[in-house]
DNA sequence: CATTTGTTGTGCTACTTTTCACAAAAACTA
DNA sequence: TAGTTTTTGTGAAAAGTAGCACAACAAATG
């Protein structure tokens, strides 16, 4: 009765909702647990208590009322409409982000990208584009909450900084410097480079032979006795 | 000792061999639990877990050497240079990946772009592009295994087919539908969208005046008795 | 109305992952 | 050498998370 509220927990209310909004324009009336577990990826059981959890009811035969659940995850989530990000640092990926199509379907709007160099960055963007030095102002005078963070990583630390001082409640940080959330910021990372490390990890080990957790010991232990007699602290 | 080589762990690993060869570049020999804590963000009691679980010793006063700790991650990472990857959808984040500054730093290499149009790609993008007809060919021929997808929505279920049926064994799925791993290809889904609306979630909830739950759950009672009334399955 | 079918709701269990707390050891100090 | 400091290494406790299994119930069927 009283939810947990987990992060996880919040990540699969908000791909509930996505879901059921797509399920929903299908003209789709009601839902299964296990319909929401595979669209997911997680266990029917998992969805119901979820929904349990939060004291939203469904049918003992018919599933999930759409409507009704939607409905509620809004008034639990807050409807993000209306929100309104910036990006700073206008390179490759702030620009991709920007035009992210995801942003055009009504989920939140880009308010303005940030860059040392405004005059570089293609008009194209379609969003307005002020130098870094700007920031403070911006976010003042439009009450902006939220940033993502684009810039190169030398650069990471000082315009998390800038952030910070301008006010800015959340940061989706796409640097590869790890930044970490405070009392009055949250940080969310996301570190590319990391993830396509641990995609190819996950690939090789699923690739050996037997157990990965037998081969990388007897991997560890080769090097053990290679160690034992030159370094080994 | 046996380690569980969870995803969480792995990760963490990745991040301390990233950290450590920064390191290592501006000269440092050692490093202390609590250095590699802070750098990505977990207690320190946590990364001498880790270290102990992978048999990695430190010096009890003098903490860690750091070229040995990057051998030794290195050797259970494995390296992933001249790993290849190719990208499918070269529309704007397809585009800003391809170009990411990680990727031409040695970590690994984008081996070619694959696209309905081609023609439409700037060649700026620094890569050999096809058309997505000829992803299978490619694959077998350069012995491709792990892809990362970044088409429309729309096409990407299709597209996911296609990458499996050429072999492929990972993907990093930036798309916001959610694909399932199954025995043969991992997939990990990047879902920008879901990460903003987190980040909102996280942003207002931490702004409200007391605990979340309390107020989540006065929410939800008002409804309750709102919808008593008329429609509560 | 009785029976069957199918789906929810959830207590309990099992598991995984993190943190705590402190002994042990190495390195300094004098 | 004796004492002090600093940091590792780790068993045990805690916290968090997911899954099972089945009772409860609504709808459908005959």
């Amino acid at each position: 009765m009283k939810g947990n509220l987990n992060k996880e927990l919040v990540i699969r209310l908000l791909k509930y909702r996505r879901i059921l909004t797509q399920l929903k324009s299908l003209g789709f009336e009601k839902v299964f647990s296990n319909n929401l577990g595979d669209a997911i990826g997680v266990a029917p059981a998992l969805v119901r208590k979820d929904f349990s959890l939060l004291v939203l009811g469904g049918n003992k035969r018919g599933g999930y009322r759409i409507d009704y659940l939607s409905e509620q995850l809004n008034k639990i989530l807050g409807k993000t409409r209306e929100q309104r990000i910036i990006i700073v640092g206008m390179g490759k990926i702030g620009s991709a982000v920007a035009q992210y199509k995801g942003f055009h379907q009504g989920d939140f709007e880009v308010a303005a990208g940030f860059d040392i160099a405004p005059e570089n960055v293609l008009p194209t963007v379609g969003i307005p584009i002020y130098p870094t030095s700007e920031i403070q102002s911006f976010v003042e005078r439009e009450h902006i909450e939220v940033a993502i963070l684009s810039v190169p990583e030398d650069v990471s630390t000082e315009c998390h900084k800038i952030l910070k001082n301008a006010g800015i409640r959340g940061i989706l940080n796409f640097t590869p410097i790890e930044l970490k959330t405070t009392q009055n910021c949250i940080i969310h990372n996301i570190n590319i480079g990391v993830e396509i490390e641990n995609l190819f990890f996950q690939v090789v080990k699923n690739t050996l032979p037997q157990d990965v957790e037998a081969s990388l010991a007897s991997i560890i232990d080769e090097e053990l006795v290679d160690v034992d007699s030159e370094d080994t602290p």
